[in-house]
RNA sequence: GGUACCAUAGCUCAGUUGGUAGAGCAACGGACUGAAAAUCCGUGUGUCCCUGGUUCAAUUCCAGGUGGUACCA
């Protein structure tokens, strides 16, 4: 049976010593499920494998885009199962690591089929917010999809975005492309879920912040520093140095919110990941106990 | 050693004319089907330094102790 072995955890956890050791004994290859390593030009910040851990293993979806690139999690979806449907004629065994909740679901249980996004709606939907305020587009939102407007979190402006531009784009409601189903896949999938105790993975991701830094973090986004609106550089590392290059706060301040920030988005992966109830935990130490296990599930 | 001031949440501090307390930051919990490292929602977590005294009642007043800071020796 072939089987994708998904390694899932929060930042800084200890994902990628991990996968690779676990790739190397299973003589197979990773998947990266990350939404921000897959830019190519962020690489100190995203935590990239090194290049001897990439020598060891071959990764896909490191760096195969630019910020300048849209992307999304169906993207990945399609893009990640085309690579699997390669791999698994050579392997019986895939290794999928990452942190991206999202992204991660997407390829275990599939998102439902939307048209793709219309760059020149959706600017026009983001200047109504500006202009106008959540409020118009809730309304709207409330006549044109009643049944979505009244499950979903309208306070978040984001949520009523995505309906209303699937919804005019398609002059159907949002909710009716959304069939609450999982998709089938052909391998099996096993999760396997990283934790620590919370004080060890906050000092690990302090540190981790200080050797970015010590690494050339500033350098690396001063240079993107002119696409600060991109949404790629939307990101935990580059927005806080963007702040301190416009003078708005000192470099220890860029570099504490780092690390806060880092820590808040730790916590939300743990909420996330915490409801799959699919996810067999281990610590990352427990190599040993974590491969009998892959072995008796496959 | 003497004098003064201070001691309240993880930190910086406010406050209670005596009725067990609050702000900022930090922290914690959660939601989330195409921008997801995004976005959104919720929560004060406390031996008010210790021991006695006065009082119906002390974090608050008094005494002593301990620790800290400043000044004088």
């Amino acid at each position: 049976m072939k089987t994708l072995i998904a390694i899932i955890g929060p930042t800084g956890i200890g994902k990628t010593d991990l996968s690779i050791d676990i790739a190397q004994k299973l003589s197979t290859e990773i998947i990266s499920c990350d939404s921000r390593q897959v830019y190519k030009e962020l690489k100190i910040g995203t935590a990239v494998p090194s290049e001897s851990q990439l020598q060891k293993v071959t990764h896909h979806f490191i760096g195969h885009k630019s910020i300048h690139d849209y992307y999304n999690a169906s993207m990945f979806e399609i893009e990640a199962l085309e690579i699997f449907e390669i791999l698994f004629r050579k392997y019986n065994h895939v290794i999928m690591t990452g942190g991206s909740g999202l992204y991660i679901n997407a390829v275990c249980n599939g998102i439902d089929d939307l048209p793709n996004a219309d760059q020149e709606l959706r600017n026009e939907l983001l200047q109504r917010l500006q202009s106008e305020g959540v409020e118009s587009l809730r309304m709207q939102l409330k006549l044109i999809d009643p049944d979505y407007y009244r499950q979903a979190d309208t306070r978040n402006p984001k949520r009523i975005l995505k309906a209303l531009e699937v919804s005019l784009q398609t002059g159907k409601p949002y909710s009716s492309f959304l069939t609450n189903s999982k998709k089938e896949r052909s391998f099996k999938i096993i999760k396997i879920g990283l934790q620590r105790d919370r004080d060890e993975l906050y000092d690990r991701i302090n540190q981790r912040v200080d050797q970015m830094i010590s690494e050339g973090l500033v350098d690396e986004a001063k240079s993107f520093h002119p696409y600060k609106d991109l949404n790629s550089l939307n990101t935990v590392g580059y927005r806080e140095l963007f702040e301190y290059f416009e003078g708005n706060i000192s470099l220890e301040k860029a570099i504490e919110l780092i690390k806060r920030n880092s820590r808040h988005y730790a916590k939300r992966q743990i909420s996330w990941f915490g409801r799959d109830k699919e996810i067999h935990w281990f610590h990352p130490d427990n190599e040993e106990k974590i491969i009998e296990f892959i072995n008796k599930n496959q």
